[in-house]
DNA sequence: CCAGTATTGCACACGGGTGTACAGTGAGAT
DNA sequence: ATCTCACTGTACACCCGTGTGCAATACTGG
C-alpha cells in the first residue's frame, strides 16, 4: 500500500536520525540547543524545524517514545504472574538499556518542559506504583514509605547508577537491581538469590 | 573595635536575607533569575548586584555556606566513634533540615555552574564516602556499590525524599533514614532498632 | 545640618536560543 | 526532461536573562 518508497524513507530515516542523536546530545548536556542537535544530525537547524515545529515537539516524541518503550516492558513483565520481587529484578533486566538510553528524562522533568513530560510519563509512574503496592500487600517489600513515592525513589536510583556507567567501569544492572531490592525492603539474601540465577 | 554598628548591621541584613530568598527562589525553580530573586528579597534587581557581582557569585556563596554546615554536621558526628550505622542516623537526623534548605544544589549541580559547584561540593562528598568506607570494612554496610557511588546515593535518596516533602505530608526523616540505611545494607530489623529509640 | 553611602529606577549593550522567511540546489518521481 | 519536494544557507525578528552605567533618593553618622 505504501509504495512511496525512496522519497519517504530517507526522509523517515533523517527524522529517526534526528531523534537518535537528540537523545544522545541531550543525554550528554539537557541544554543543548537546537543548533547542536541539527549538527550532530549532520543536518542543518532549520530542517530540523522542518520536521519538529518547536523544540518541544521534539521533546515530547521523545518521551513519547520512552513511554512506549518502557510501558511494554512493564506490562509484559507485569504479565507473568510472578512474586513482585521477582517481577522488579525482571523489570530492571529488560528496562537497564532503555532507561540508560532515556535518563536525559530525568533531567529534563524539571525546568520549563517539566510539566508536560510529567503529565506523559503519568501511566508509567502508575504503573510502577502499581507494582511496589503489589509487593508491599504480597508482603515482600517493606512499608516505609508509601507506594507512590517508594517506586520514584527506586527507579531514580536505577536511573542514577546507570548515569553513572559514563563515568567509572561498570558497576552494571546486577549492581543496580541489588540496591533497588535492599531499598525496596527485599532481605539481602533474598536479593542476591534473585539476581543469582541468569543469564 | 567595629562599631560601625547601624549602617553595616542594615547592610548585612540585605546581604543575609538576599541569600536566604535566593535559596528558596531557586529551591522551587533553580532557573530563576536574578530579577526573581531580587524581587522576592524585596529589593531591586541592581542591588543584588551590587552585593554579588556576578550569578554565579550568588551560588557560590551559597553552597559554601552548605558545605561549612554540613561539614561541620559531619565532623561533629564522625566524632561520636560510633559504629558507621548509627553514625549515618545521627548524621541523617541531624543533616534533615540542612537538606531539605539546600536541596537546589543538587539540581544545580547539572548545567552551567556544576563544575564549580561539584568542586566545592568535593570535601563533603569526600567524608560522606569515608563514613561509607568504614561501614564497608566494618561489615555493617554492603558492598554491592564502591563506596564512592553508594555513598552518593544514599544521601540522593536522603534528599530526594526530602524534597517530596513539599508535595505529600510528610513521610519525615525516619522513613527517608530507614530507606537509605535499607540501601546501605542494614538488615531491616536492625534499621528499626537503630531508628526507634532516639527523642 | 551636611557628608557619606546603600539603595533605587531607569537606561543600554551584549549574548544566546527560538522560530520564521525565502531563494537556491539536488536527487528522486512522472 | 521536467516537476516535486526535502534539504540547504542565510538572513531576520523576537524574547529573555546577564551585567553595567548613572543620576536621583533616602537614611544614617558626625
Amino acid at each position: 500500500m505504501s509504495t512511496q518508497s525512496a522519497r519517504m524513507r530517507s526522509m523517515i530515516e533523517t527524522r529517526n536520525r534526528i531523534l537518535d542523536v537528540a537523545l544522545d546530545v541531550l543525554g550528554e548536556n539537557p541544554d543543548a540547543g537546537m543548533g547542536e542537535i541539527a549538527s550532530a544530525a549532520g543536518v542543518v537547524r532549520r530542517t530540523v524545524y522542518d520536521h519538529f515545529p518547536s523544540r518541544l515537539d521534539l521533546v515530547r516524541t521523545l518521551t513519547e517514545r520512552a513511554v512506549a518503550e518502557m510501558t511494554a516492558v512493564l506490562d509484559e513483565v507485569n504479565a507473568s504472574g510472578a512474586e513482585a520481587d521477582a517481577t522488579w529484578v525482571e523489570f530492571v533486566a529488560r528496562l537497564w538499556p532503555v532507561a540508560h538510553r532515556y535518563r536525559v528524562l530525568l533531567a529534563l522533568r524539571r525546568g520549563e518542559y517539566g510539566e508536560a513530560i510529567h503529565a506523559l510519563l503519568g501511566p508509567v509512574d502508575e504503573l510502577l506504583a502499581d507494582l511496589v503496592k503489589r509487593g508491599q500487600d504480597g508482603g515482600v517489600f517493606a512499608q516505609h514509605l508509601p507506594a507512590g513515592l517508594l517506586s520514584q525513589v527506586a527507579y531514580g536510583v536505577v536511573f542514577a547508577i546507570a548515569d553513572s556507567d559514563r563515568s567509572n567501569g561498570t558497576p552494571g544492572v546486577r549492581a543496580a537491581t541489588i540496591t533497588s531490592l535492599l531499598m525496596l525492603g527485599v532481605p539481602e539474601t533474598r536479593a542476591i538469590d534473585l539476581v543469582g540465577d541468569r543469564p
